[in-house]
DNA sequence: AGGTCTAAATGAATCGTTTCAATTTATGTG
DNA sequence: CACATAAATTGAAACGATTCATTTAGACCT
């Protein structure tokens, strides 16, 4: 049932080298048996095995996305990026969900290495990078995404997440606020904690205390949960300024905020979540946000993929840090 | 540098069937040499090469999924499904997207025929099948998402878009609406096209005229064009009330029509979406839409898939249609 | 010790493609 | 027309894991 090289190259009554030659190198074959083993390979309908291609290559032509989570609109853009970048180098993207989950995080890498990918692009779940390390010992190159690579051992692509966190409590205070809280969690991914990190650091420099509220995960439930918690609170003692460590999280908290009868936004609570997700523009009432250049991270992050396996020497690392930036809209404007 | 099962078997002093044994059956290995090849194979840093693998089962371990656009939340649920489901069953999923681009679509389902991937989920463009079925045929299964095989040629999980349709219209004039426009393109893609069909079946029936303003895409973006052009309008030629073929569309169409100062939502222009992706309620002016199940989209593929490459004899296939349900919000409750 | 039966281990063959040195065919030149 | 050179074609070897028919070792019994 299944068509190989073989069975074409007897159809067309040519030799198997001239068959690969066809579907390889064009230009190396006469018109006349080009067309004949063309043909063959039509009617026989013919499709070349990837394995066999790969094993032979030793390399395939696809890399692999590992994102926290693709119902995020965030990490959905960051894969645009990657495809779209991935698609000019000739190579194509094959994506997968980590969902927070170590175990998950783990299989998917090491599905990837197996595959022999021409390379990872992950967003690591913690800090701890022993097993990415190893994959890479082994020849596999990793880029980190959205996460910069401390000690500079990474290739990395990422956004100065303590710059932003500290833009938004800042924006905060500036607004007037006096009592904010930090949303967000689990504290363990690194991004998290540096958000917190900058947050912490505005709330320093203007002495304001800040409250820290640790997630269980960064989504819109997750969110409106904790907007119900802070509506069991006595008036006096609930934030007047919340900076979300993502976009679905502030959404979850200000769809329930919205229709609590006794507070309004900005006035009595205001919001800045983190991401501006396209979604954050038209929210109940529209979010302020850190914009991350989404689609931007996802593309640098190919091509820093490709300037690593590029080099015959020791392979070329490069940390890209982006700047993030504050969009303001209704949910702190007053 | 590459580690093979002949380096391992070397190192281990055994034989490469017996490394392999250790890998895939361990229960016929002694416990004493799967003690002493497993020190080997850590020692060496040797990974199985999947290629290789592949290349002599024949098949692969994942599946792919194709659908229109990871960045419209509704796709991105009904993949978490399929990889819930697929997770179950051992199987890895792959994704990629078409980007509403026939080309492209393709370009990945050939890429994934190539790799010989144990089924092809996707999410068709067109209602040209006849690349789609010369897959099939070949020999990779494939199961119809959001789609409907008319002819039961394919299985298929689909949602009945003409009802979804119907109902989203008929709410619409339940509501008071005279004047519907129905927004959403390109029509060439089906489910769009039976959105449509259920629209026209509801406006007839209740004696409304109904107005169909075709767009280039689905995006919050074209969303933002059209509502422009709505209120370029004369106030008396506009639509009353809005059916748009996804939630992206609608919220755009929101945005813009919310800062508009003579118009107020649901009172002047009342609206509907489709999908009801988790952000529809959040929405500046939360919104009504036709819920779809998402997440059991994505897993009832995945058991298609399978119930089709397990029997012996003619493939099993079904067509399971789930019903659409609307659920009312704020941009069409008075 | 000899014989029987089971468990464990072996290693050549296989999957389907690509590569490349060697061979054949075509083309051009004096 | 012969010869040099370029172009086209050939086919065996290689990639690395798995399989399976055989062989070898081990356990048990009389």
């Amino acid at each position: 049932m299944p068509v190989s090289v073989r069975d074409v190259a007897r159809k067309a009554g040519v030799s198997v080298g001239t068959v690969s030659n066809v579907l390889n190198s064009p230009d190396k074959v006469s018109k006349k048996t080009a067309e004949l083993v063309q043909e063959a390979i039509d009617s026989l309908g013919f499709v070349r095995n990837d394995a066999a291609r790969q094993l032979r290559a030793g390399k395939s032509r696809s890399i692999g996305l590992v994102v926290l989570d693709v119902r995020n609109p965030f990490f959905a853009e960051v894969a645009r990026g990657t495809e779209e970048a991935a698609g000019e180098h000739g190579l194509s993207v094959l994506f997968a969900n980590s969902d927070e989950n170590s175990e998950r995080e783990n299989n998917l890498l090491a599905l990837f290495e197996e595959q022999r990918v021409a390379g990872i692009l992950v967003s690591p779940l913690t800090s701890n990078l022993s097993e990415i390390s190893r994959i890479r010992d082994r020849g596999t190159p990793v880029v980190l995404v959205d996460r910069k690579s401390k000690n500079k051992t990474f290739s990395s692509v990422s956004v100065d997440d303590v710059a932003g966190g500290n833009l938004a409590v800042e924006h905060l205070i500036d607004s007037g606020k006096k009592r904010i809280m930090f949303a967000g969690g689990p504290l363990e991914i690194e991004q998290i904690a540096d958000r917190l990190k900058g947050a912490q650091k505005a709330a320093e420099k203007k002495g304001v205390k800040l409250e820290v509220a640790e997630t269980k995960n960064l989504t819109v439930l997750e969110g409106r949960a904790l907007a119900e918690q802070i509506l069991a609170r006595p008036k006096n003692l609930r934030p007047d300024g919340i900076f979300a460590a993502n976009d679905l999280l502030a959404l979850g908290i200000i769809q329930v905020l919205v229709v609590a009868p006794d507070v309004s936004i900005p006035k009595d609570i205001a919001l800045v979540g983190y991401d501006d997700i396209s979604f954050a523009g038209s929210a109940l009432v529209s979010l302020t946000s850190i914009r991350q250049p989404s689609l931007l991270i996802g593309a640098q992050a190919v091509e820093l993929l490709i300037e690593e396996t590029k080099g015959d020497g020791a392979p070329r690392r490069r940390q890209v840090v982006f700047q993030p930036e504050l969009v303001v809209r209704d949910s702190t404007r007053k």
